[in-house]
RNA sequence: GGGCGGUUAGCUCAGAGGCCCAGAGCGCUUGCCUUACAAGCAAGAAGUCGGAGGUUCGAAUCCUCCACCGCCCA
């Protein structure tokens, strides 16, 4: 690119014939990368005081997940954001990271590699997968078994390549990222910090271990925690089935009905049983309580107590409790003492289990007739729970299970199936995990916890003190948090993950004390207790009488990323930067996370420094199909983003992703698309035209530009108020709008030729000035949305006039913007010091005799375009007269810019007619005679 | 069942007390190769602002109820 500079008193203009005719997206934004990167655009100061930071909290993506349109757009929204505030003078603190143990990364490993983890595998330094396979010849379908520590090295490898396809995304799209931030929850580092977490949350109280029923998938074999479970609406079938009454048909007692009918869904719960209950005020079922029940089947005696919580309208009203059904049994369960009998093994099938008769000294499951039951029971072995209910089902339509044959042998007895009628078939909704496919079973087993019950209302409080964006967003975090029905269960039986920093004393025979636990201290960390003793013994006590063992289980993935803004500060390394970086500005995230990610971000924020981890949270929407349905990966081929970059570029998917208004969902629309390479090609075109004008330097002093900059200014103020709510997609259109119509269709139209006059040098120089400034200041703009059009234009001449060789260092166009430099902003912000860079002030022009004249000259405009429509002349040609029609006081406005308007129409004058009929102005035109 | 969003032109969406007797882009109709731009410019057609009440001089906008769509939670 050339730029000619004549001499000193003209402005430097470029010549049109160097630029292509049409601009090399694709080119240019991979040159463009290179410069950005070069000026280190992205980069922060590191020695920068809090108040003057802006740290950016921003979602590490799982990138064994498949990259979809709505990374591109919240993380847009993102970046729209990071370069807006670097522009209004904010130490932007731009991090990324990747959130890459836990289960989504295992998955892919397994069916990437066809391998399967087991614990007591050893090591192999020299694996090689593919190799292995073909040695022992194993079919496709079956997976190879390897160690843990080959397995978590087989998971860094995919991540680390998944890794590169996000970051690829990311730096096509032109994010200003701060790759010296870059994190993975899974490193040194982070293991570390999370690690710290557990060491600073159990000594303040707030984690416990304890063997409790915890929701589990039975598919994955772990523990899983609330926010992970949803809610699936599944075919279910509902079976009357008949119990006996003890009371009555073993002890005679007259008055007490002999039986009752339960209807279930869950009819392979029966060996499960441990208690039957109704509402109190149910008449039908009010001669029952206090009595005890016998399970078909299964013969075991269980009390039947009322309970408030029984729906007499669901079912027949009288329902049976298992070890464990649902949240309502635990909770029943813990409540009422009743006995332990857990049926499901982790693996989702029918435990062994042995029956034996009341008041026997041998362990298992009390029944009134241990023979039968095992009879039925050792059937069920190994079946996974589907099985055992069709099994059961099975039983139940058999006269051998009815409880009434206590009384005699089913010969003797006269007695009935208990399954009363066929099963009844319904949809019911189930919970599953949020990645299974088969239903939650809640387990008895000894998991790890954060105490969260007892802190809700303080939960709520911390976050009532976040700002959100939209503020609705607000209240969906309060009602989660008021919803809460567990504490957080964090510990996960994975492999892929960071480890729970404790060990286990062992006794003399061997067993683990888990109440005794012992935790690392902060010197060993990272430390996984599998490699490394438990401080206080050495390796050869690993697993011996008096020694110790190490935790296996890893954390809840969560637990991890909960911890972003202490992991961005170096909580506790050596260059903690708590004090400068945290907590955060800035959490952007999508709406669907708000229950996990900013849920236990909080969490943490609260609990480990009595704070918020950031001040605002901006909300994004999501991407949905045309037809309103969340986009989903199962139906039809899903829109991956590279091509779209690659058809449309970057600058147009950024312009389609920041058109989503913080909080809205939004339809995935390629017209969009269209709009934004449209808008980039008007950037070019108009720059292209503005910096070819050739003038000296001069005063803006014509009307109707001081008109049109006091528009500009008004424009100017209204995108960056819009700036400051978060509202970008506001600032976006406020913007557009004004480029494209005030601009390039009135603007340039009405001064094209004052631009070029030989005759009025002052007029040209004015026209020319104000086309500058206008451009200049729209670059800017622009420059967070469309940063790579913005940035070729500003390179033409702006970046050696202003000194700014990237439009992205360059300042935002006003003085009225909170930040550091004019000590707002944050609220806490002291004024910038000395050395500062100023703001980039719109040249001071002096105001318009009237505020109105640009629009003046707009109206009139379009009415000689009508006219010249009207009479099939064509918008280009000369006009011999042209008469304006409008009321005295609107040709007095009229005055002020007629000559601009009269050279627009291509007429040697406007002559006035004045009515007094207000009709606006009307023009009348006359083509020259041939 | 509860909470939160949404419902405006054929499509995608702005507008949240008077500046709107209703706006943009796309699509549609008509005209224009106007030396920045035909990926453009201009002129047009097109909507009882989901429904019903209410407040008000005045309601797309505020209040109440209802319907439908979506999300979250039971």
């Amino acid at each position: 690119m050339t730029t000619q500079t004549t001499d000193n008193n003209k402005v430097i203009s470029i010549n049109p014939r160097d630029l292509p005719r049409r601009f090399d997206v694709k080119e240019r934004e991979a040159y463009w990368r290179t410069q950005w990167d070069a000026l280190e655009i992205s980069k922060h100061d590191k020695t920068a005081p809090r108040e003057a930071s802006f740290v950016i909290d921003s979602p590490p993506p799982t990138a064994s997940g498949s990259l979809h349109p709505g990374h591109v757009f919240s993380y847009t929204h993102q970046d729209v954001i990071a370069r807006y505030r670097r522009m209004t003078g904010w130490n932007v603190v731009y991090p990324m990271g990747w959130d890459d143990n836990g289960l989504p990364t295992e998955r892919r490993v397994q069916n990437y590699f066809g391998v399967r983890a087991e614990p007591d595998v050893p090591y192999d330094p020299d694996l090689n997968v593919r190799k292995r396979r073909k040695e022992l010849n194993l079919p496709d379908d079956e997976q190879l078994v390897v160690s843990r520590a080959n397995f978590i090295e087989l998971c860094h490898q995919v991540t680390a390549e998944d890794e590169k396809t996000y970051k690829e995304l990311f730096n096509r799209l032109g994010f200003s990222i701060d790759w010296d931030e870059e994190y993975a929850t899974i490193d040194d580092r982070c293991r570390g910090i999370a690690q710290r977490s557990f060491l600073d949350l159990d000594e303040r109280g707030h984690v416990y271990t304890a063997e409790l029923p915890t929701m589990w998938d039975v598919d994955f074999q772990t523990a899983v925690a609330q926010a992970e479970v949803e809610d699936r609406p599944t075919p279910g079938a509902y079976h009357d089935i008949e119990f006996g009454v003890y009371e009555s048909l073993i002890e005679g007692e007259k008055g007490v009905p002999e039986s009752f009918v339960i209807s279930t869904t869950r009819p392979e719960m029966i060996p499960a049983c441990v208690a039957v209950t109704a509402h109190p005020d149910d008449e039908r079922f009010k001669p029952l309580f206090g009595k005890h029940a016998i399970t078909p089947g299964f013969f075991a005696k269980v009390p039947i107590f009322p309970s408030e919580k029984a729906d007499p309208e669901k079912g027949t009203g009288i329902l049976m409790l298992c070890t464990f059904g649902d949240d309502a049994d635990v909770e029943w369960w813990r409540t009422h003492n009743l006995e332990l009998r857990p049926m499901v093994a982790r693996n989702g099938e029918a435990a062994p289990r042995t029956f034996v008769p009341y008041g026997s000294d041998e362990p298992g499951w009390g029944s009134l007739d241990p023979n039968r039951a095992q009879f039925f029971y050792d059937q069920l072995l190994g079946m996974p729970l589907e099985k055992v209910r069709d099994k059961i089902v099975e039983f139940m339509d058999c006269p051998g299970t009815a409880a009434k044959t206590m009384q005699g042998t089913e010969d003797e007895v006269e007695t009935r199936n208990p399954l009363q009628s066929p099963p009844r078939p319904i949809e019911h909704v189930v919970r599953y995990y949020e990645k299974g496919s088969t239903p939650i079973e809640y387990i008895p087993s000894r998991q790890w916890f954060v105490r969260l019950m007892d802190k809700k209302p303080y939960l709520q409080e911390i976050g009532a003190r976040v700002e959100w964006f939209p503020g609705f967003m607000g209240k969906r975090y309060a009602d989660w948090t008021d919803g809460l029905g567990h504490d957080w269960a964090i510990s996960r039986q994975r492999f892929f993950g960071v480890a729970i920093p404790v060990w286990y004393p062992l006794d003399q025979e061997g067993n683990p004390q888990y109440d005794n636990y012992i935790v690392a201290t902060d010197d060993m960390l990272p430390v996984d207790p599998m490699l490394t003793p438990a401080p206080g013994y050495d390796e050869t006590q690993r697993g011996e009488p008096n020694g110790f063992i190490g935790e296996q289980d890893v954390f809840d993935t969560w637990f991890t990323s909960s911890l972003t803004p202490q992991i961005l500060a170096r909580w506790g390394e050596p260059n903690d930067r708590m004090s400068t970086l945290y907590p955060a500005d800035l959490r952007p995230q999508a709406h669907d996370i708000i229950r996990t990610w900013a849920f236990y971000t909080i969490v943490k924020s609260a609990l480990h420094n009595d704070d918020i981890p950031w001040h605002k949270a901006m909300i994004s929407g999501f991407i949905v199909d045309p037809d309103r349905k969340k986009m989903s990966k199962s139906r039809g081929a899903p829109v991956t983003p590279m091509p779209l970059v690659n058809q449309y570029g970057a600058d147009a998917v950024r312009y389609w992703a920041a058109n989503g208004r913080p909080g809205m969902d939004m339809a995935f629309d390629d017209n969009v698309f269209t709009i934004g390479s449209k808008l980039v090609t008007k950037l070019y075109n108009a720059g292209k035209f503005v910096l070819m004008q050739e003038a000296e330097h001069g005063e803006i002093n014509t009307e109707l530009d001081r008109a049109f900059v006091n528009d500009l200014h008004d424009t100017v103020r209204r995108a960056t108020d819009a700036f400051e709510r978060f509202e970008f997609a506001l600032a976006l259109q406020i913007t557009e709008t004004f480029f494209w119509d005030s601009f390039t269709d009135n603007y340039i139209e009405l001064v094209k030729r004052r631009a070029r006059s030989e005759t009025d040098p002052e007029g040209r120089a004015s026209a020319v000035a104000t086309l500058r400034l206008a451009l200049n200041t729209l670059l800017r703009l622009f420059a967070p949305f469309v940063p790579t059009i913005t940035e070729e234009v500003w390179s033409w001449t702006f970046a050696k006039e202003t000194g700014h060789p990237s439009i992205h260092q360059s300042p935002w166009p006003t003085t009225i913007v909170p930040s550091p430099l004019t000590g707002e902003g944050q609220g806490e912000g002291e004024p910038g010091g000395d050395g500062m860079p100023t703001h980039y002030q719109l040249t001071p022009v002096p105001p318009p005799q009237s505020e109105s004249s640009f629009q003046t000259a707009c109206r009139a405009i379009a009415a000689v375009r009508k006219a010249k429509h009207e009479a099939s002349i064509g918008l280009g040609k000369p006009l011999a007269t042209l008469t304006i029609t409008a009321t005295q006081d609107q040709l007095q406005q009229l005055q002020l810019v007629a000559p601009d308007v009269a050279d627009a129409g291509g007429a040697p004058q406007i002559t006035q007619n004045p009515t007094n009929s207000d009709n606006g102005y009307i023009a009348t035109v006359e083509a020259p005679k041939q």
